[in-house]
RNA sequence: GGGCAGGUACCCAAGUGGCCAAAGGGGGCAGACUGUAAAUCUGCUGGCUGAUGUCUUCCAAGGUUCGAAUCCUUGCCUGCCCA
């Protein structure tokens, strides 16, 4: 292990605060002379196994610790799931089955540890503790805190002035949050600027049972595709770690110019100087490409750059389109004809027909590179014959026909 | 328990008997412009239909009416005030 300021300048790389630096600095010191790892917590949901580029903000900092010799909790909120998502305008949650909760860690495994050491993470469940409590213990944690100390969280401050309903079972949430760190023991936890009322929480309660306080550190959280608001699944500005390399360079380069320098600041160790220096579009797709390669491999990477290049550079037809179409005359009028706004309704690339027409109106529609206007068209196919149909901006499909 | 105000399309929100598949904004999609950027401008944004058209939608179920998102009844949900 490596000395204490050492440590920490990998540690704060990046993060927000730390509330507070001392106790970290102490926590640190104390470790390396006892020769005991940190106990680092973070928090996930069961829900949702698709992580994203703002999940790995935070699982990048796990990573850090774990270089360091620290031990890493990754801890799934199987019970906490329940009651509802922490921050924004939540909803309650149907709870999932225990089959459901284990198929997800199982997700969450693959993904993670495309980042993290195995060896070096023990994943939880926060059912373990939470599911034998009785009412008797769930009362007694709820006595550790006050509603005025739980309306100062942001989102029921704000739900409670905009007249928006709060579930007195929401209350529960912090509260469990931080009963997990007491029952893990938690020396650091790490978790979103939006989860800082969460964290302090855990603080306060390890100390009235007679714990340590953990050390809170917040990371700042990613902005999704739409460069505003936060990456969610459920807001759809979202880019999946198993997002198809194609797709996820597609994302990645339709971002804005401020927010691939952002994406850069947060997600890679590039030298922002000479990220600037590039031309905006090199710096992308470079950006991209080092994405891509992340979760798919280096010799993705580079596929995905070159068909990205081929599709919107050279505005080429890509070698592999969406979809591969084989038609047989049975699905044809007369054996050969066949309207364009089924053609496309068949590809299943838009939505309905009416979507497909629409398409078709707006010029959004190409059949082999020539625009299509008339939405009550309809094509003659020759047997053996390839027809390359671009659909909208990024949608291609061959179609094929074998009489 | 009592009183009041609400529940409208992906989201916010107008509409209070026919002109409503439902204003406006956001989001999304498409076109132009580009670096498949961003910004901007234009168009589109329930399904089916070649089309006149037609079917399903305004919390739910009933009802009134030639006709209902709009009126009535009951139920469910949310917020506020009083107890």
């Amino acid at each position: 292990m490596i000395d204490v300021k050492q440590q920490l300048d990998l540690i704060l790389r990046g993060v927000v605060e730390v509330i507070h630096p001392m106790e970290l600095e102490a926590k640190l010191t104390r470790s390396l002379k006892e020769h005991r790892p940190l106990r680092i917590k973070a928090g996930f949901d069961p829900t949702a196994p698709d992580l994203h580029l703002g999940h790995t903000v935070l699982i990048h900092k796990l990573k850090h610790f774990q270089d360091l010799g620290h031990q890493v909790l990754f801890l799934i909120g199987d019970f906490t799931g329940m009651i509802g998502d922490p921050t924004g305008v939540s909803e309650t949650r149907k709870a999932l089955t225990k089959e459901q909760v284990q198929e997800n860690a199982k997700t969450y495994q693959r993904q993670i540890f495309k980042i993290l050491d195995p060896a070096k993470t023990t994943i939880e469940f926060n059912s373990r503790w939470m599911g034998p409590m009785t009412a008797d213990g769930l009362i007694q944690l709820a006595a550790h805190y006050r509603v005025a100390r739980m309306m100062e969280r942001d989102d029921f401050q704000k739900r409670y002035r905009d007249q928006k309903p709060i579930s007195v079972h929401e209350f529960l949430y912090p509260l469990v949050q931080g009963y997990d760190s007491v029952a893990l023991k938690a020396d650091v936890e790490l978790g979103g600027t939006d989860q800082k009322f969460n964290l302090l929480v855990g603080r306060e309660l390890q100390r009235d049972y007679g714990q340590e306080s953990q050390v809170v550190i917040t990371m700042p959280l990613l902005e999704g595709t739409d460069g505003v608001k936060k990456m969610s699944k459920s807001v759809g500005n979202y880019i999946a770690l198993e997002d198809k390399p194609g797709d996820m360079f597609g994302k990645v380069m339709s971002i804005s110019d401020a927010l691939m320098l952002r994406y850069y600041e947060l997600l890679t160790t590039e030298d922002l100087g000479s990220v600037k220096a590039l031309h905006p579009m090199e710096a992308k797709q470079s950006l991209a490409e080092l994405i891509v390669a992340r979760y798919h491999g280096a010799e993705a990477g580079q596929e995905a750059r070159r068909e990205f290049q081929q599709k919107f550079q050279k505005q080429e037809f890509p070698d592999e389109p969406d979809v591969r179409l084989v038609l047989a005359s049975s699905d044809l009028r007369d054996g050969q004809l066949i309207s364009l706004v089924d053609l496309l309704a068949r590809t299943e690339l838009v939505p309905s027909k009416s979507e497909a027409r629409r398409l078709i109106g707006q010029g959004g529609i190409e059949v082999d590179g020539q625009k299509q206007n008339n939405a009550s068209s309809v094509l003659t196919l020759v047997p053996g014959r390839q027809y390359r149909l671009k659909i909208g901006r990024r949608k291609f499909a061959i179609v094929e026909f074998n009489s």
